[in-house]
DNA sequence: ATGAAAGCGCTAACAC
DNA sequence: GTGTTAGCGCTTTCAT
């Protein structure tokens, strides 16, 4: 006797309405949840609609109260694993709470996020995560507190926009990196980012639009004031966007005439990156370069010498982030802050004195 | 003079109409992009527009067409790297097609996937992707048929549900790469899973209920036949769903009385905690154990010995799946099809020959 | 080519 | 407690 056919046009609450002989608004109630409804008709109506095999149409409820749900997230990649880690907090916390979340991914590029921004907006998600890809462009980001949405950034920072922010304490964690590097003797140590602009030496780190990049290389650059015996600046290179350009990155640095005995990477896709072109090159690590990697991901445990690593508990940060945006769903009044999680520094095995020591 | 404040309630078609002097029909006629209008009041409609910042409320808009322009995917687990690729795939050519795509983690469990399938009807999804974490559970999924959802499976597949399914050829991949152990020389070899149940060896293949772990245990013992000196499925163990389960696995392995001299692992996750377990106990590979994954990750490139893997085209088995859907949901009338995508073994450094010669 | 009016399925006032 | 009635913002006949 199986399921009473295919019902091709889908069933309502009308028609359950009809079927346990009660007003649609009645119906509605029990179906939906809310107001009052005796027990004996609450029965009536589940048993019609289980035998109806009724299924709310949450568009329709959307529509009616405003609220979809649905909570926006735009990544710069996820296919990064710091992107789907950060999701996954961010989704647990969500549905915790009730919420579903719908993921678009930037490639990093502002041109794509806006759009995906927009159209987030017009699905009337409830509330936007954005990791923006640019800290000086924010009109989009704008538009969306303007109709007012609830926005918190992710990652980086944008104090002019005066929205939540959870990012890592990056300015220190540089510092930490940079000193520990500093401590085993190290004088000329290389900084390698992905931003996609040149290769070329760094000349002024305002110029770099990404907050958390900016921050890593100004942590980097002051931890070393005093300490380095050329500029820092002319160690950070930017571009290391994909393994041939990363090849291209590390060589050059290394044909410098003072080469860098060690080498920071930005986060942990740039760190494998610098790591298989070290390892192309040649170069073993820790013995003829040392070097520590932003991110404790997966692969940084299994190379021969495991790679010391600065940890962000990126999961704990995506849960910082959606709790956040939740909280100011759900009416709460909070003031704007910026959250930053602290990070610490792995010690494995990728860092070592330099050989040749320095004066 | 700026933006003309905030809108708290935010601007409709009707507004728009008003603003621009013509009817509401009219107005929707050009902001949808349907239907007929003089070019003259087109541009009339659109300056009203922009002057007021209309956004279309896609809920609205989804509600009386019926399409949602969201395609929902389930996958087991989005942290997974194989997960987050076929996503990155999906996601690309459903952008291109129009689409957006929401996607929900069910990991690995009936209970969640159900949920969140139900959840996605809701939302009154165009389509759906699914990675079925049973495949002797399909209830669900013949709901979402039965509401007239396209359904595609991915990599993995169930005959019974009758939909189209993208699956790598798991049985042959399995196949391929124990022979290749086996032209090593290696008779005893251990194939380790994640599969959500005891460690004990192997009974009977029927009653693992992931069809892409089931095809590749059966290729994995079809290439044994007459091969083995014992029976095979001895060696096959599943359960390995975390460091420390897979620690006991590979200890259970190694204790037997003959241990395997190879191991198959059945995906990167597994490969990578099978890696570390070796690793703990002291074991070099290959000279101490062989080793052949499934699933070509970052990890397995950057190892002291790069380790072979079966290579699958992730991305592309996501793009296939979304074309696949979207096909569909253009109205296409395909026949039902079980898409197999071909994989390859790569050899790099993680085979040697077993060093005690076998009889 | 444009306008008027009727819904889509649901919730939310407001009566009874 | 339960029923009645209005919409939400859009698309879509059906006239004009």
């Amino acid at each position: 006797m199986e399921n009473t056919a295919a019902p091709k046009r889908p069933v309502t609450v009308a028609d359950v309405a009809r079927a346990a002989k009660v007003s649609k608004a009645t119906a509605a109630r029990v179906l939906g949840g809310y107001g009052v409804v005796s027990d004996k008709i609450r029965a009536q109506v589940m048993a019609a609609a289980t035998a109806l095999g009724y299924r709310p149409n949450e568009l329709a409820r959307s529509m009616t109260t405003g609220k979809s749900g649905i909570i926006g997230v735009v990544v710069g990649d996820i296919e990064n694993a710091f992107f789907s880690l950060a999701v996954r907090g961010i989704s647990d916390v969500a549905r915790m709470a009730g919420f579903n979340v719908i993921i678009a991914n930037s490639g990093e590029e502002l041109e794509a996020e806006k759009s995906a921004v927009d159209l987030l907006i017009g699905k009337r998600v409830d509330g936007l995560i954005v990791t923006p890809a640019r800290c000086d462009r924010m009109e989009h980001l704008q538009d969306a507190l303007r109709v007012g949405v609830p926005l918190v950034l992710f990652d980086r920072t944008i104090p002019e926009l005066g929205v939540d922010a959870v990012t890592g304490d990056d300015r220190d964690a540089a510092i930490s990196a940079t000193r520990y590097l500093l401590e085993e003797g190290h004088r000329r140590i290389g900084y390698i980012s992905a931003m996609d602009i040149d290769g070329a030496p760094l000349v002024d780190s305002r110029q770099i639009s990404n907050s958390a990049v900016r921050e890593r290389i100004e942590g980097f650059l002051a931890a070393q004031t005093g300490a380095a015996p050329t500029d820092p600046r002319h160690y950070v290179r930017l571009g290391a966007t994909n393994q041939q350009r990363t090849d291209d990155v590390v060589k050059r640095l290394l044909a410098e005439e003072h080469p860098p005995t060690a080498l920071v990477t930005s986060d942990s896709l740039v760190g494998l990156r610098v790591f298989r072109s070290l390892q192309s090159l040649g170069l073993s690590i820790p013995r003829d370069m040392s070097m520590i990697s932003f991110l404790d991901a997966d692969w940084t445990t299994v190379t021969a010498a495991p790679i010391t690593v600065v940890d962000q508990p990126v999961y704990q940060m995506g849960k910082k982030a959606g709790e956040r945006l939740i909280s100011r769903l759900n009416g709460k009044d909070l003031p704007i802050e910026r959250t930053i999680v602290k990070t610490s520094l792995i010690r494995r095995g990728s860092v070592a004195s330099p050989s040749p020591a320095e004066p």
